[in-house]
DNA sequence: TCAATAACTAAACGATTGTTTAGTTATTTT
DNA sequence: AAAATAACTAAACAATCGTTTAGTTATTGA
């Protein structure tokens, strides 16, 4: 056939995430991309087609970052104590490399969520409801519970999860350590 | 003298805060600015000196909107129940005109959190710092809590302040009323 | 070895960003 | 009424945005 590829697309998009996690969509800019993911422009449109492809692959890299702690987290048995922990390491996550940068899912749900962009917004949202039907699972495993206790708990944690994923970026952690201990004193 | 202005400075700053507010800082642009604010980039300029000077001003107008129920929280007497009463009217400052645009406040915080603009992140800062100040304030009303675990329920509702905010964009009214009710049953 | 083909470089694309400026209109004061 | 002055209109500014394209280089299969 023809020239080898210089590069893989699977590399290039790792650092093309990170970079979009640091930063957010709208503020990378192609010559940032260009510069980061150590391509240029034409090789970045040839294997993504746009700005907004490099973006979604890098959304499913991301997902595939934190695929194993939400596998453990579905494969725990022991309620309550198994979201405590998923919430302890997806935090790791968001505080790893010493940065303060959030969680990417929750950072662009944020960023996205007064745009028309229905595709993103409809990752987010699916990856929403995967989550709220982990909780509703684990918060019925010890069996003690009614169905309305817990819809409330599961809602509670939903939006105690987002908020600490976006808080991450911006309070200490001694702020954040008080906020999880509390949060699930009461389960 | 000479020609008086056509438009009070007040007023367009309101409609440029309304749309800074929907939309967040970058991606409202000065032709947006100009269509909301109903006077030219001339005048814009001349009134404001920048995009950035027109931002800090709606962040000023916006402080303002919400200084009403702040000087209530303030003034409250009922410790716990008043955090309460100020989590709720709050959010439905967040969900005004039948919106979901949250909090200008934590809105800018999350959009701000990885610039170098020191000057809007110094107000945030200040504002969050006067709210737990306020929170320990209020929690230490009754009495009966020793001051570690004041500290520590001061920044679990700090966090769930700002979460709260943030969530209200894209969470249903259901989730948050029951993020609201279990954060209460947890002091 | 040589035509075929795909990956590369680099420059330019039109559109839009925030900002400025030249020229016109309206109001004020003497 | 006329000179002075500030607010207005509208066009253009340079810079940057995401995207495309023409031309060159390297690798492949025949």
């Amino acid at each position: 056939m023809a020239r080898k590829k210089a590069y893989l697309e699977e590399e290039v998009i790792e650092k093309a995430m990170l970079l979009f996690w640091r930063k957010g969509y709208e503020s990378t800019s192609m010559q940032m991309l260009e510069q980061e993911m150590g391509i240029n422009k034409f090789s970045i449109y040839s294997s993504f087609g746009s700005k907004h492809g490099v973006f979604l692959e890098s959304l499913k890299s991301y997902k595939k970052k934190v695929n194993g702690i939400f596998e453990k987290f579905k494969n725990s048995t022991n309620g309550v104590e198994g979201i405590k922990e998923f919430f302890y390491e997806s935090i790791n996550i968001c505080h790893q490399d010493g940065n303060q940068k959030g969680c990417l899912i929750s950072n662009t749900y944020n960023e996205f969520s007064e745009t028309e962009d229905e595709l993103v917004k409809g990752e987010m949202t699916s990856f929403m409801d995967n989550l709220k039907t982990l909780l509703i699972a684990k918060l019925s495993m010890d069996g003690t519970k009614d169905e309305k206790t817990i819809m409330k708990q599961a809602n509670f944690l939903l939006l105690a999860k987002h908020g600490l994923a976006t808080a991450s970026r911006v309070n200490s952690p001694q702020e954040i350590e008080d906020y999880i201990e509390i949060t699930f004193k009461n389960l």
